[in-house]
DNA sequence: GCATAAAATAGAAACGTTTCCAGAAACGAG
DNA sequence: CTCGTTTCTGGAAACGTTTCTATTTTATGC
């Protein structure tokens, strides 16, 4: 609601009567423009920020002293005296991961249509630095924050957010006890179907590597992972579940720790882009081809996946959607609104990669 | 320099002689200090921003205070006094984009370490939201900038970040008459070197696709895509280049156009990511395999380059030094250093994908 | 011990707003 | 015409710092 008075000519003159300090930069203050329309400072504010009880000769008056001055309002001593900042915090794990990076643009975009600036802070998966980040957001007085948690069961996690006094909305993240909306995903639905189907091609040595268990993520994929086994009535392979760190460094040594085992699975679902992207390299490593040497699934896809990843199967969400809808999630709390969950879909993506795996079997 | 005195036990405590309003969230100003410690607030102001002025037994004292009470500072008021907030200011044309979002980490990552917050601004590619966002930041007083802009000659383009008052550093762009700091690409070394060797292959009809002329980094791949053809002394055909847009619709349609041309290209080179992505579906739609019915080169890697790129050619740079040499560039003149020019080297990979094409050609 | 300089401290004035409060117009109703 | 009620406006007090200036204390040289 700042800044929205009509702009017509701005004439950019230093008034006359007061000489200011600088007239190189924008000394013009709320005096100045009470000087020039010859009222109080306190109708400028009135009628800038839209006050109910002002005239419409006062209105006029004003603004057009405002306009000839060039005049904005300073942030910070509106800040400073109002307590609202018009910033919302966002934290992440990796901006650098083109999955979050898309959800970063879609909220910044609809975050700025309704006048809020996005304070961007990487956790690097650390929760020292997620700590020290949400203590900074703090002192800056955010109005909200969006955040991507490293994990859920950190001790102070809970209290330091709630100090934030402001509307949280968490990135598939479950904090119970806690108020605060949440965009999840339902990840288990596509990776039960993702591992219904390789189990129905004949599959049983099904390896599975993800992000660690402290987060909704992988709990719900794990779910998912689970749920397909008892369905089929199939042993689940719990000795190929590899569950730790969504890096590629992770995803790179357990895929070559499991693929040399000597029963070696015969189909791998990796979660998470980095894990998928060492996984990839793992195979590679190991002269591995999916689709062929084994059945392959990719949780989440990447910037031209439909180039790059055509042939590979995937368990798919909207990361576009998931962001702005966080950011949707934000702003009605931040009217007043109340908190919510929403959760947002992953579909099973069947494609080439699927095949493979079960001929090269009994080598 | 804030917030950099040691924290013992904070123990919380409100202070019994003054109850303040709010109980609840932080109530302790710098009075509260000053009372517990027994001295004027400007000592404690002192104490905490480490003027010299000092004695031991003051620091101690207020110090203790401080640390008794968990006394943080008000950042607006700090700021609304000061002058300077500790924000940095960093716009880019697409977030989404892996090399950006790689550039963005690093320079988070460096800024955080000497004490800044990043505030982004997605521009999405459009000249006027990025004016916006110069207006924004502006308001916000931020201490720097690091921009990749969308064109180099926007009218008040240099009136507005002469108007920030603060130090620039500019990704790829060169904007003459403006005192700023720049990270420059050298792509014209490692195009040179790109099609030098596809003409030594024997190619002569290649196809170029970048963005706007309207910014350094097209004309200097340009520069370098030219200069090729003169040292062959080979004709250089115009009619091949297409310098539009980064996105990749313009590098889809565009190599949908020229690889339907009578006489059409045998090899291509398009640039930045998005480029690329475009240019491959168009040549997935057209049938067009890269390293066999044409040479290809891509401008920039993407994320996982080694796993799914693995046959193409590239001309590489590195965004992970981009990013903390713009920090670093630009926490030296926000320290009182001069601006600098930093040229980033690019290097020609060559792979699979720069043979093929020729054989094709008359069929 | 005394003048002089230096170091340390307190007090108050900014910084530029918003918002509270009281008083002044404007407006009907009696 | 007066009285109460609204509507509007001006003045001043916050908001929580930093920084300037003046004053007090301490150190230094003779």
């Amino acid at each position: 609601m700042l800044n929205h008075w009509a702009l017509s000519d701005c004439e950019k003159k230093v008034p006359k009567g007061k000489p200011r300090k600088k007239p190189s930069t924008t000394p013009v203050t709320i005096h100045d423009v009470a000087a020039r329309a010859e009222v109080a400072i306190s109708s400028i504010s009135r009628v800038l920020s839209g006050h109910p009880d002002v005239s419409e000769r006062m209105r006029i008056k004003v603004l057009r002293a405002a306009n000839e001055l060039g005049y904005e309002p300073d942030f910070f001593a509106q800040s400073l005296r109002s307590g609202a900042t018009k910033t919302i915090g966002f934290i992440i794990r990796d901006i650098s991961n083109p999955f979050f990076g898309v959800i970063a643009q879609c909220c910044e975009q609809e975050l700025r249509k309704a006048g809020y600036s996005m304070m961007l802070m990487n956790s690097d998966g650390d929760v020292a630095t997620e700590s020290t980040n949400i203590a900074q957001l703090r002192r800056r007085k955010i109005d909200g924050l969006i955040a991507s948690l490293v994990s859920e069961d950190v001790p102070e996690l809970k209290s330091s957010l709630e100090k934030l006094n402001a509307p949280v909305v968490l990135l598939d993240r479950e904090l119970t006890g806690f108020n605060s909306s949440a965009i999840l995903t339902n990840h288990h639905q596509g990776i039960e179907d993702a591992t219904a189907d390789l189990i129905s091609r004949g599959h049983s040595r099904i390896a599975f590597i993800s992000g660690s268990t402290r987060v909704y993520t992988t709990r719900d994929r794990l779910k998912g992972f689970k749920s397909a086994f008892k369905k089929a009535e199939i042993a689940y392979p719990s000795n190929l579940v590899s569950l730790g760190k969504f890096d590629a460094e992770f995803g790179e040594s357990e895929t070559k720790r499991l693929f040399t085992l000597i029963d070696r699975p015969t189909a791998l679902i990796s979660g998470g882009i980095g894990s998928t992207a060492g996984a990839m390299r793992g195979l590679k490593k190991l002269g591995l081809i999916p689709g062929k040497d084994l059945a392959f699934v990719a949780i989440d896809e990447w910037p031209m996946f439909d180039v790059f990843g055509q042939h590979y199967s995937s368990v798919y969400r909207d990361a576009a959607m998931i962001g702005r809808e966080a950011a949707a999630a934000l702003l009605e709390m931040m009217n007043g609104g109340s908190s919510r969950t929403i959760i947002v879909d992953t579909t099973y993506i069947v494609r080439e990669s699927s095949g493979g795996g079960l001929k090269a079997k009994r080598k």
